[in-house]
DNA sequence: CCTATGATTTACAACGTTAGAAAAACGGCC
DNA sequence: GGCCGTTTTTCTAACGTTGTAAATCATAGG
């Protein structure tokens, strides 16, 4: 038994002559075209039960030109946070009667860039791109002839659709609550130096302008470089933190994975959180409400992403030429117990 | 600018009147096909270049009955295994020119059932299918007209292949080196009562076995339940465990989330790993070597089951008549610092 | 009872590709 | 130069669906 489009596989042209009636009729019926006579309709229908018909794709999408595929290009399914975008994609993509193809990138530079032009952009309507290594050098590689979403904000002012979370006023908003719970001396870990326009520098800055706004001083000691947002590297940084001596009332980890390696080598060293010390993520990936204690984190608001990300890119699948447009996600700050007063 | 498979594309007949050639000599330039001047190969070949050529997929599709997609059906992305192993088999799938579909069955029954008749299996040549709702009672269910490859036991002795780890024995290995480390008291944490072909219940097996073969009496008190294996479930058991006074020397987590639950119960309460406890896990993801202490676990051969999967599937699909396959992947313990000696 | 009008249904021609058969071109031999 | 066996290329017909335009049917008005 071979594949699923294979031969002898039942057809309009079988549907039809059961039901004694055209091809186009039964084509008529499944696509639901308004006038056509109940009993007709019954009668195609009762056939197309009997025969356990399904429709070809291959040849509707011949026939339309599109094929009903979206892709999902992004780093990695094995980090957290991408793992769930794409969870919520594939749901939303669900609810509008499309599917997701996934495709990896290992937040490889060339790779990012060959997902571009694949040969499965053949197979796809569009494509919702989550790029990581791409720099403002790469732009003219995202100018493609296909509908295109760009996830994030690592390249900015291109003409193309941009879908992005709130980094800036999300980080603030996590430092605005470590200050309004009485902290002061609250330190970042996972920052990038020399980035510009990354997820790292944009929180950064979200957390400067908190500090400022509330009159508390910037310290560079309290900025903790950190590369691979991992939960080992929020461990290590916090353990520079506290090994250099440097007085710390506050964590905020620029992501949850961060922040939950924050937690693990607090709860190491026996202090407590957030009695001495409080912790803030991001991203709010499941595991922040496992953690002990669980985590208050920024929920980037991922299911609007998602769901944004797929209308616009229906649009322009539809032939929308409407200025491209630029969204930016709402964040909730989802109160937990590492914040708690 | 609308969708890649558009109208207005550059088509076959294009390169055959700027090659001047026939579109079946395109064809087959594009194919291989072995009779082919190599004048002629190369004319189309600068046609297809200088038109930026690219073949429609629907079309080949229609034309074959092949799609070249083959689907994963796994519970849910955002559990670190399944995450992995959608890696695997992407990149797997990848290495074999297949590109792959996934689809998310939250593990609950109807929906995996859905999947197996899903309208997505005419876009698919055949299923990759990872169940971890349905028991013996769907085995019909499975019993489908398309090419199937099922990972996971839970289902046994039905005609079909099944790709599968190596539950009793990796579980065995764990608890062995456990005792070879000198451990006598070795908890299970994320047992399920009443189950006797999941995994749960084959690790605990597994974890008999090897006591049994070192006459060490089995202690029921060491089994503890935990349904969801979830980080937060680990840490609960080892709580349960301890608070109950009971004495322990070794806790296997029957998944790595588990296991690192666990850690992170010991952690809090200050208990040593390994010196007073040893820890170790199942799945070996990603996270067992960013814990604190690095966790050791059985890595269950997730490539080799991805690519096994895959290669089994397209003899299926290529119209192999075989016998069904039952293949067991190969495990390994990757020894880390929580069960260091 | 006939005709106009709108509601249904049908015939036919694509969509872009490939399989198979038929035709043409080639190279060597007598 | 004509013939023969290969290579190489072309021709024709699908694959299963849908858009267009035309055909048929039913009904109401005359």
């Amino acid at each position: 038994m071979a594949g699923a489009g294979t031969r002898g596989a039942v057809t309009m042209h079988d549907v039809a002559a059961k039901a004694g009636v055209s091809v186009k009729t039964v084509s008529n019926v499944v696509n639901d075209y308004p006038h056509i006579r109940p009993s007709t309709r019954e009668k195609v229908q009762r056939a197309i039960d009997e025969l356990g018909y399904r429709m070809n794709l291959s040849a509707r999408n011949l026939r339309q030109g599109r094929t009903g595929i979206i892709g999902l290009a992004l780093p990695e399914l094995s980090l957290p946070y991408f793992a769930e975008l794409a969870d919520s994609v594939i749901r939303a993509a669900e609810e509008r009667g499309l599917t997701v193809l996934i495709e990896q990138t290992s937040a490889d530079r060339q790779h990012e860039l060959d997902v571009l032009t694949s040969e499965r952009r053949q197979l796809t309507d569009g494509l919702i791109f989550s790029p990581l290594a791409l720099g403002p050098d790469d732009a003219a590689a995202l100018d493609v002839s296909y509908p295109l979403v760009v996830l994030g904000e690592r390249i900015f002012g291109g003409d193309w659709d941009h879908v992005t979370m709130n980094n800036v006023d999300g980080a603030r908003a996590a430092t605005q609550h470590l200050i309004d719970s009485g902290r002061r001396r609250i330190a970042v870990i996972g920052a990038h130096a020399g980035e510009t326009m990354g997820s790292a520098a944009l929180r950064v800055l979200g957390y400067q302008t908190a500090l400022a706004a509330n009159g508390i001083p910037f310290d560079p000691d309290l900025v903790v470089e950190g590369g691979l947002w991992h939960r080992a590297t929020g461990a290590a940084c916090v353990n520079g933190l506290l090994d250099a001596g440097i007085e710390v009332d506050a964590v905020f980890g620029l992501n949850d994975a961060l922040a939950l390696g924050a937690l693990h080598a607090l709860h190491a060293r026996r202090i407590d959180v957030p009695g001495d010390i409080a912790v803030v993520g991001f991203d709010n990936i499941e595991d922040a409400a496992y953690a002990a204690p669980t985590l208050t984190s920024i929920a980037p608001g991922r299911e609007q992403i998602a769901a944004t990300a797929i209308d616009v890119l229906m649009e322009r699948i539809a032939g929308s030429e409407e200025p491209f447009r630029r969204v930016i996600a709402d964040f909730t700050l989802v109160e937990r117990e590492s914040t708690a007063v």
